[in-house]
DNA sequence: GTCTATACACCGATAGAC
DNA sequence: GTCTATCGGTGTATAGAC
């Protein structure tokens, strides 16, 4: 087995449990593996197994949603790209982030300035395109901020009222939101 | 030392490390006593301790925010007393959400009740407000889970982007955004 | 590359002195 | 009501066989 192909399975304990929650018992059960083989692949443990799934998430982020927002096409269909995207990357809102995850206790000291960089990058890269379709600096940052802000939340509501329901319409009306003309 | 006196040093440990990540010993040297102090207060040990944090918190909730809502003045004034009361509890977005922190891992399972009960009453309340005001109900719901999920982003952000902005933004524009006629 | 076995620290929890 | 000392279990991490 190749060290990528355990990296979703190690991401999804990380999700759930949170970076102290996360135990090699249960990066063990998920994967299949020992504890011993783990060491094999991560040669510095736990931390890395984190640091290597934030990378790989950090992969999945710039592929699926920055680069649709940076290419050509008109602003609202990049945008709807973007949503479409987020809402597969967060299964449908019934999965947590892994940035907000890892933004708690010890993990927060280990991953903070990648966990900001990839927040910061996400909110430039939308603040571009809401410039582009007219919005003036200062709007646009703000409407981005709450594009971000409003996904986070919608996913805090998910999973603490088993109910997807706002995570959807947070999506579904995020392009408007993003769009509309002077505000 | 009384056990209310300790509710909130414990309770910082745990909206800052969550449930798993908030050891004995941390919770030892947050409150200054000793383990078997603190098994002398709580008998039932740590899922004790972070049960009365989290009713703790829960009365808080009630009474600064739940109760001033459910109150005879005008709405926009209710919603007012909530927005500053929310900025306090939240120490200006410095701290966590004791809510969002627990319905991860473990804590999640343990305490699932309490924290969607704690949400919903939250959520039905404002709704009520936003009802008065002449806004129909399905309207209301969504404005009143928007604020909710609004304001749990914004603390997401704040801790991610060691940037309070957002979150006093939010807490700025949300008696408008839940009243505004029409909408 | 995976395993069993194990080292050692820390976890939650308890006993018993004061 | 607080402490020191300690228990059994589990945590992360390693050694070494296959």
């Amino acid at each position: 087995m190749s060290k990528e192909e355990v990296i979703p399975q190690l991401t999804k304990v990380f999700r759930q449990y949170g970076y102290e929650g996360a135990t090699l018992a249960r990066l063990s059960e998920a994967t299949g593996l020992g504890k011993a083989s783990l060491y094999h692949h991560f040669p510095k443990g736990k931390e890395e197994m984190a640091a290597v799934v934030l990378k790989s998430m950090s992969d999945r982020v710039e592929a699926s949603i920055i680069e649709p927002l940076r290419s050509s096409g008109e602003p609202v269909d990049r945008i709807r790209v973007m949503t479409k995207n987020v809402d597969k990357l967060y299964s449908g809102g019934k999965q947590s982030c892994l940035l907000a995850v890892l933004a708690l206790g010890e993990a927060k000291n280990l991953f903070h300035n990648e966990i900001q960089n990839a927040f910061n990058v996400w909110i430039d890269t939308l603040v571009q395109v809401v410039m582009e379709a007219g919005i003036e600096r200062s709007q646009a940052q703000q409407r981005a901020e709450d594009a971000i802000l409003e996904i986070q939340g919608s996913l805090i509501l998910a999973r603490s009222l088993d109910n997807t329901v706002p995570f959807k319409r947070v999506l579904e009306r995020l392009p408007e939101e993003l769009l509309l003309a002077s505000g």
